[in-house]
RNA sequence: GGAUGGAUUCCCGAGUGGCCAAAGGGGACAGACUGUAAAUCUGCUGCAAUUGCUUCGGUGGUUCGAAUCCACCUCCAUCCA
């Protein structure tokens, strides 16, 4: 099977400027290609995961990857697939940000002598004339054409800035800049991207007159048509600060039934034979499937030791049984003679956000002490117990393991 | 620059002087059912606590009392320039 087929069969492809240029290109190793990287938080995420996954199987077919930091495009903010205007960033943030994907990034795309590259796109964005932008650049698109791209029709109704208008045309600058500086002859990025990333391929016809070339990825979303990679308290991380290995294990343990397989196919670089035997499993089989995916992806991001970690730790949680050694814990300072009552020592565990919602999760059954249901609000754990460690349930998912 | 409309709790969205910690929905959280799934039903949803404290874009003001009235400011949308 070839890169290309590979690529199709997981469903990893959205849309392609020239499907046989391109098969042609990434099988036979001859793609230099970038996929950039806004630094708009200090960690990455699942989604830039896809793609730095994306970048490494080129990699092994022979194409070289560059990784576009976007030092000077996160200074504007991209629009696209945003109902609001981004936050402004001082470029404090920025640049601190861009240290910490740089770091990350490192983990998983081999950046030594010649095999790939690590730019950021500040170096030449935020020296640039504004006239001579505009002449060199601006004079090449057509505002009529611009407000017709999807990623700013939705805009049209909300309001959008002129400067995030702007992206695009430093999305399609930095494109037309490592053709020039780099041989760089094809843009990967997320579907979302796609207008950006024509505006770069017209750049470079009209500027130059060749032909470069631009391929999106599936956006990784939910049978709810929501992004992966997201809970109610934000982004998952790859930074093991931000998002434990436990957390993010957990996180592909409890995906959807209907996303399980899309997500293995995807996400993960498990043989593709392999998959399609999965392609069966249903019912509660899948939870086999969920516990591979949680384990193969944990396994990339964190490495091989903490995956096993997680697993065990959510074995022994959940089945019962095997050692608690590995799961969560907290050791709290501070305690009391008299010991702590347990709405602050969850509090303290950063179990809950407030003292209120721990109060509510006792009253309404649903924590539990070392396997018994706590019902008193006023309950107290004691020094001896807590020297011990406990056991803290909080729902049907959120262990941690107290101890001072 | 002018005119008009708007900013409410995580989100949407009611509320136009006291009965407002603020309707309703969504989401989140908890319980039941389950497979650590989905669907469904129930509860719950500012903070700390038995009695308080801080919220309705910001700052001042009117009033015994303001999310609600007034002034100024900031931001957003629509139309006009």
């Amino acid at each position: 099977m070839t890169l290309y087929d590979e690529l199709v069969a997981r469903g990893l492809i959205a849309q392609v400027t020239n499907e046989e240029e391109i098969k042609e290109m990434i099988n036979n190793g001859k793609a230099t290609f970038y996929i950039g990287f806004d630094p708009t938080a200090d960690s990455l995420h699942v989604g830039h995961f896809m793609a730095l996954c994306l970048m490494k199987r080129l990699q092994m077919a022979g194409n070289k990857p560059i990784a576009l930091i976007g030092g000077g495009t996160a200074v504007i903010g991209d629009p696209s697939g945003r109902s609001d205007m981004r936050q402004m960033m001082t470029s404090e943030t920025i640049e601190h940000n861009v240290e910490c994907f740089k770091k990350q990034m490192s983990r998983f795309i081999d950046f030594s002598e010649g095999k790939a590259m690590l730019v950021n796109n500040a170096d030449w964005l935020l020296g640039l004339n504004y006239v001579e932008v505009l002449r060199e650049v601006g004079s090449h698109f057509s505002v009529n054409r611009m407000l017709s791209a999807e990623c700013y029709k939705q805009r049209m109704e909300k309001g959008l800035s002129f400067l995030e208008f702007n992206y695009m045309i430093m999305q399609s600058y930095d494109f037309y800049m490592l053709f020039n500086k780099y041989g760089c002859n094809m843009q990967f990025g997320g579907d979302d991207q796609w207008s950006n990333m024509l505006g770069g391929t017209e750049l470079i016809r009209r500027k130059l007159g060749k032909d470069a070339h631009a391929m999106t990825i599936t956006l990784l979303l939910n049978s709810e048509g929501k992004k992966m990679g997201k809970t109610q308290s934000g982004a998952v991380w790859l930074d093991p600060e931000k998002t434990t290995p436990y957390e993010f294990f957990q996180y592909w343990r409890n995906v959807a039934d209907t996303d399980v397989l899309k997500c293995i196919r995807m996400l993960t670089f498990l043989p593709m034979e392999e998959i399609k035997a999965m392609d069966k499993w249903e019912g509660s089989q899948l939870n086999k499937a969920k516990e591979i995916l949680a384990f193969e992806l944990t396994k990339l991001v964190h490495g091989e030791e903490e995956a096993s970690k997680a697993l065990e730790s959510s074995k022994a949680l959940f089945s019962g049984g095997a050692d608690s050694e590995n799961i969560p814990t907290v050791i709290l300072s501070n305690v009391p003679t008299e010991g702590m009552d347990i709405i602050t020592v969850m509090a303290e565990a950063e179990m809950v956000a407030s003292k209120s919602e721990a109060r509510r999760a006792v009253e309404q059954g649903g924590v539990s002490v070392d396997g018994d249901r706590v019902t008193d609000v006023k309950a107290i754990l004691t020094v001896d117990e807590l020297k011990k460690g406990v056991l803290i349930r909080k729902g049907k998912k959120v262990y941690k393991k107290v101890t001072m």
